[in-house]
DNA sequence: TAATAGTCTATCAATCAAGTGGACTTAATT
DNA sequence: AATTAAGTCCACTTGATTGATAGACTATTA
C-alpha cells in the first residue's frame, strides 16, 4: 500500500495536471479541492519541486505548476519521487533494494513470486502518466 | 510496500511448507533460519494460527505446523491473513476498501490506473502457493 | 515434578501522519 | 517608495502505528 504522503503527492500531481499551462495553482486550492492537510501538502509539494517535477512562484499570484506537459512524467517516476517503492518486498525493489538477511535471491521462491508481481506493476505504471489522472478523461489534449 | 510483519509471515509459511508433514517446527528453528526476531515472530504465527492456517502444539516436542498443503494457501490468501491490503490505494482493495473522501471513483483516473495495476498483481498472487516458497523448488510434490 | 515449548501481557523505540507557529519573498496598491 | 496582503519556506510538537523486547504464565511430555 502506498503511504498517505505518496497517495497526496498523486492526487495533487493529478489536479496539477489538469491546471498544466494556466499558471501557478495556490496550495490552499489544491488542498480544498483534493481534501489533503493543507500543512502535509505543503511539504510534499517542496518535495516534488526539490524533485524537479514542479516549479513554484512567490508571492501574490504565486503557486505551484508542473514543469513539463503532463504526459511527460509517469507514474512509476511519480511515486518514488516521493520515496514510496512500488515492489512488495526490498529485495525486489529497484530503487530501493535492500539484500535479505538470510536468502539466496536464486533460490528464494518468495523473492521470485514478488519479482513477477512487481514486473506487471511497473509495466502498467511506466505506461500511464501524470496526463491520465486528470478527472475528466475527455479532455486530455495537452 | 509489504509490512515486515507481513514479509516475516511469508517467510515464515515458506519455511513450515518446506517442513510440511514432518510434525511441529519450533519458533526458534524458524526464527533462527529465517532470521526473524523470535518475540515478534512469536505474535505472527499466533495470528496465523488464530487465523486458521498453522496449528500448534505445546510442550516438548510441540511447535507449529501448517494445517493443510502448501498448494492449498494461495499467496494472496496469505498476504490478507495479516492484515495486508494488496492494493497500492485503499479505494481500490477488495478486503480492505475505503472510499475516498472526495473522489467520484468512476471519473477518477487515479482510481482507474490503481485498479488495473491491482488486477495484474492479483491475477499472479492468487495462482502462486506456499508451495512455490519453497526454497528448493526442485523438491515440491507434496 | 522438572524441563520444554507455546501463550499472554506490558513496555519501549522508531517512524509516519498531521498540525502549529512563524519567518521570508514577491507583487499589487497607495 | 512604503505598505500590506498573498504566498512559499522552515523548524518543531504531538499522536498513532509499527517494529522489537522482556518476563510471567500455562500446557505437555518424560
Amino acid at each position: 500500500m502506498l503511504s498517505k504522503k505518496t497517495q497526496y503527492a498523486l492526487k495533487a500531481l493529478g489536479y496539477l495536471a489538469g491546471k498544466y499551462g494556466e499558471g501557478p495553482v495556490l496550495i490552499s486550492d489544491i488542498s480544498k479541492k483534493k481534501k489533503i492537510p493543507i500543512k502535509f501538502l505543503e511539504t510534499i509539494l517542496l518535495e516534488l519541486k526539490q524533485a524537479g517535477v514542479l516549479e513554484s512562484k512567490k508571492g501574490k499570484g504565486g503557486g505551484y505548476y508542473l514543469v513539463q506537459s503532463p504526459k511527460k512524467t509517469t507514474l512509476a517516476q511519480a511515486i518514488r519521487l516521493v520515496g514510496g517503492p512500488i515492489a512488495l518486498l526490498p529485495c525486489v525493489s529497484i530503487n530501493f533494494y535492500e539484500k535479505c538477511k538470510d536468502c539466496d535471491e536464486a533460490v528464494c521462491g518468495l523473492n521470485k513470486a514478488m519479482r513477477i508481481t512487481r514486473d506487471a506493476t511497473l509495466k502498467i505504471l511506466e505506461k500511464k502518466t501524470l496526463a491520465e489522472l486528470i478527472d475528466r478523461p475527455d479532455v486530455q489534449e495537452l
